[in-house]
DNA sequence: TGCTTCCTTCCAGTCGACTGGAAGGTCATC
DNA sequence: GATGACCTTCCAGTCGACTGGAAGGAAGCA
């Protein structure tokens, strides 16, 4: 099949095929005479599992590592699970981060609702972001 | 003062100062005979302010609203407020995001663990990865 | 033959917040 | 007058994952 076939099957964009082919994520299909990519069927499987693990939050450098010892026939379960769990760890880092960010909002916001406005008049001083305790 | 000596004071390089004046986020300073920036103690607070500001996760472009607003001399505290506020949602739209990315993680992580890595031998096919139920 | 739709390559731009480096000017000190 | 630290401007690059557009070739149909 043609790029646009495959695009619209796994719904990705024509641009974004030719991005993966680019960086090496997906390998180069064959060429009609005329010179347009020829699709097998399996593309559409390989696309697919770009998505679902880019999904799960894997980068497309990781899941081109995942992808480079599927191709070599290794056993990737031990390698999935590793970068799984290396981006796990991540994810967490994330989500403390967000979680003090949103706490410091949530102070912010009250004493917003607290301070009387018209006292905020120094260009130089906003009680709400400043004067943290 | 200079532009190093502000730096210093206020922990951030010179290329970020010239970077945040080439955005209009800090005002253009005097200048010396020689043409070196010379600053006012001002500037310090002023960079103070968009480094607390940016701590609590605002953009610089959200900051930057908020600074005009401040050297208009309009009272701030409620455009601060509507911006915190709206920046609390876009925090916890992430948190979501990656909360939901975690427990695929975890279920990921899982898989892996119970599966034997010898069965894991067909090029196209991960067990980690695919097959979620 | 013309029209449309699809395909090709290649280059450049996006977003955010900087950072690096080149080429050259200025100031204080030895 | 030489050295070194500091300053100037300007241009380009970074990261990640694409996206836009130009210029031109190919396929199918009336």
């Amino acid at each position: 099949m043609r790029i646009g076939e495959l695009a619209a099957t796994a719904a990705v964009s024509t641009k974004t095929i030719r991005y993966y082919e680019s960086i090496g994520l997906v390998r180069e299909p064959e060429r009609t005479r005329s010179g347009y990519r020829d699709y097998s069927p399996a593309a559409v499987e390989r696309l697919r599992f770009i998505r679902e693990a880019q999904a799960t939050g894997l980068t497309l450098a990781e899941i081109q590592s995942v992808l480079e010892l599927k191709d070599a026939g290794a056993a990737s379960c031990d390698h999935t699970r590793r970068l799984v769990e290396r981006h796990l760890v991540d994810i967490d880092a994330q989500i403390t981060r967000l979680e003090i960010a949103r706490a410091e909002l949530l102070d912010l916001a009250e004493r917003a609702d607290a301070l009387d406005p018209t006292t905020c008049t120094d260009p130089n001083r906003c009680q709400v972001i400043e004067g943290s305790p």
